[in-house]
DNA sequence: AGCACGCCGACT
DNA sequence: GTCGGCGTGCTC
């Protein structure tokens, strides 16, 4: 007679991910155990007791915790994004949380040090909206106010009355926002040193506060997305900052978005979730028109500076002062060195030449493992690849032997330079090439606030969430790039980019200038931009419905990849002909096309575009395609599935 | 992801 | 001859 008890073990391995064991004590659900898997030793999450299986199960070693660590919610939320991604549990558990951070022994920490309070007051708006709140339930709060308008001061305040209760509180930012002084200043306002979660902790660090918010003694997390998934005690409030960013969705499986899966976490918990930002995504604006989320405006900038205007600067009637930046832009530094005030540049291209051709045969340099060209680092003294960052020492034309190129566009190296011959010594650069370490960020970004230096130079890194408060000037160099990108969201994206921008310029009692600089002015975008609020929303909302793209459609791409051409397409082939012949009339299959990047890493890349208008037919396609896929193919052919793809290109 | 197995090239 | 390169397959 068999007497052991069966339960289905979730492991964070990229497969399925759930192995049956025996045990002979009794197990509950959401207990981490320990158990052997192939020669390694694995800890893993009780999900389900089964029963007895027609294979030999193997025993599980141990029991980790006492009490369950993760919740019946938790588990059902990972299920859930396992469904609506279409990834594996396993590969979803892996891509959340790593073995060894899984397997983090929930051992007594130190005492969080308290934190002087700074006292806030709220304008009546502000506190409108914190009452408007019910802390009790689900609900979600969507807060539209540009920078400086008072969005954290809500948040702070609601997060006070949630701790008051004694729940727990997680505030995600895009990684790059979540420096030293925002740490500090969350700490003052909630008179508590907040536990903090991005991947540039140390192993260390990263197991403290993991364990901390795990056991409730930290109240208080400040984390980048992957702060979401960390299984707090007794959570009570979700906000999520600067909901529209891109970052937030993630590259690989489970490729989900935070702002969403937050929204879905909520939702699951019965609590409420915050979202905010100056210029809120198209879904979530159109979220709120429907009622899904509650919308809350704040219009004011509490001080008496005003928004500034944007100008904007058609090239072809202007000189470009080193065939780079359009004369009243290059007026304006002067004026702003002159005074000692503060410009920010923006660029959106890296490094010093963005492109090279041959002298001889005018062929374009391209790297040999990716479809794409090669630029140059003049500070670094090489000419590399910016997606696989190989590097070319001797390089020679692909078509006639030649090693003679002519390099050709303008990075935001090739700027700093002009810059710096310019106005010596005035001029900063920020982007992931001057970067590599959040020391460097944190250096360069101090030196800026400290007026050590006048122009700040950089690429979209600068615009995202970051603070500048002295600035009075901001330039926007390489806009046409982002306009003519093949993506239904690129309107959407230069509309948050403008907006953002210009919300650096002016604060603190200056206020400031914006001035774009474009090949196109007569662009319709640029026509919005002085008109902000709704009328974006509204013209963007009707183009999405006419085109049939979301928020009223569904989307995933499917992206086949492998060393070879041939058997890569013949696989994509074959799974495109058979979601053809399955699929239901609401789902639309887009014919094979080479990917944005047709090559990557010597491998090649064919994507399949799938529209629907259900999201359950559109993930049962999925399923479908992932099963034709495993059946046919080859090697080390890879099949990745993005659903809800930001990027389309 | 790891870890083993297995099938080819180049080394004492 | 065998050491080790990494392509392939499996893990309850």
């Amino acid at each position: 007679m068999d007497n052991n008890n069966y339960y289905n073990i979730l492991l964070s391995v990229p497969t399925e991910g759930v192995y049956t064991y025996c045990y002979q004590g009794l197990i509950e659900i959401g207990q981490r155990v320990v158990v052997p898997f192939g020669k390694r030793t694995l800890t893993g999450i009780v999900i389900e007791k089964t029963t007895s299986q027609d294979f030999e199960c193997k025993e599980i070693l141990m029991v980790y915790d006492e009490k369950p660590l993760f919740s019946y919610t938790y588990i059902n939320f990972l299920k859930q994004i396992s469904s609506y991604y279409a990834c594996p549990l396993g590969l979803v558990l892996h891509g959340l949380i790593s073995e060894k951070l899984l397997n983090t022994e929930l051992f007594e920490t130190e005492d969080i040090p308290p934190c002087n309070q700074v006292n806030i007051t709220l304008t009546e708006n502000q506190k409108e909206i914190v009452e408007s709140i019910n802390i009790e339930k689900y609900s979600c709060h969507l807060i539209k106010g540009i920078t400086g308008s008072g969005k954290t001061e809500i948040y702070q305040e609601v997060a006070k009355k949630v701790m008051a209760k004694g729940k727990q509180v997680l505030y995600i930012v895009p990684e790059i926002s979540l420096t030293p002084q925002l740490i500090k200043r969350m700490g003052q306002r909630l008179g508590i040193t907040p536990s903090v979660f991005h991947y540039k902790l140390t192993d260390k660090a990263r197991k403290k506060n993991f364990i901390d918010f795990a056991t409730g003694k930290s109240q208080f997390m400040l984390g980048a997305r992957s702060a979401l998934f960390i299984p707090a005690k007794n959570i009570g409030l979700i906000i999520v900052d600067e909901e529209h960013e891109s970052s937030y969705k993630q590259d690989e499986s489970p490729a989900y978005n935070l702002r969403d899966m937050a929204v879905l976490y909520g939702n699951l918990l019965n609590i409420p979730v915050i979202l905010g930002s100056a210029t809120p995504s198209i879904e979530s604006l159109y979220n709120a028109s429907i009622n899904k989320y509650i919308l809350h405006q704040l219009n004011d900038r509490p001080n008496s500076a005003t928004l500034p205007e944007i100008n904007i600067i058609d090239i072809k009637q202007h000189e470009l002062i080193g065939s780079l930046i359009a004369e009243p832009i290059y007026n304006e530094l002067c004026s702003v060195v002159k005074n000692d005030q503060q410009a920010i540049l923006l660029l959106n291209r890296l490094g010093y030449a963005t492109y090279l051709y041959c002298q001889q045969c005018g062929q374009v340099a391209t790297c040999l493992n990716c479809s794409v060209g090669l630029i140059t680092s003049k500070s670094k003294q090489k000419t590399f690849c910016r997606y696989c960052d190989t590097e070319y020492h001797k390089l020679t034309c692909s078509a006639c032997g030649s090693s003679l190129f002519k390099e050709y566009g303008a990075g935001t190296e090739k700027v700093e330079e002009f810059l710096e011959n310019m106005f010596p010594n005035k001029v900063i650069r920020i982007d992931t090439q001057s970067t590599s370490s959040f020391k460097t960020l944190d250096k360069n970004l101090k030196k800026f606030e400290n007026k050590e230096a006048n122009i700040l130079i950089g690429t979209q890194i600068i615009a995202k969430g970051l603070h500048f408060p002295n600035v009075t000037f901001v330039g926007v160099l390489g806009i046409d790039n982002i306009i003519a990108l093949p993506d239904f969201r690129a309107m959407e994206k230069v509309y948050q980019l403008l907006v953002q921008v210009a919300g650096r310029a002016g604060r603190e009692h200056l206020s400031g200038k914006v001035f774009i600089q474009t090949s196109n002015p007569e662009t319709f975008i640029f026509e919005m931009i002085n008109n902000p609020d709704l009328e974006f929303y509204n013209w963007e909302i009707k183009r999405r419905k006419v085109t049939a793209y979301p928020p009223f459609t569904k989307l995933a791409r499917l992206i086949f990849s492998y060393i070879n051409q041939e058997e890569c397409y013949l696989v994509a082939k074959i799974v495109y002909n058979n979601l053809k012949n399955i699929c239901s009339s609401n789902v639309k299959i887009y014919s094979i096309k080479d990917a944005f990047l047709s090559k990557l890493q010597n491998k090649y890349r064919y994507e399949i575009l799938i529209k629907s208008t259900s999201n359950s037919e559109l993930n049962k396609t999925l399923i479908y395609a992932q099963q034709t896929f495993n059946k046919h193919k080859k090697g080390a052919m890879r099949l990745k599935i993005d659903k809800d793809p930001y990027f389309m290109m």
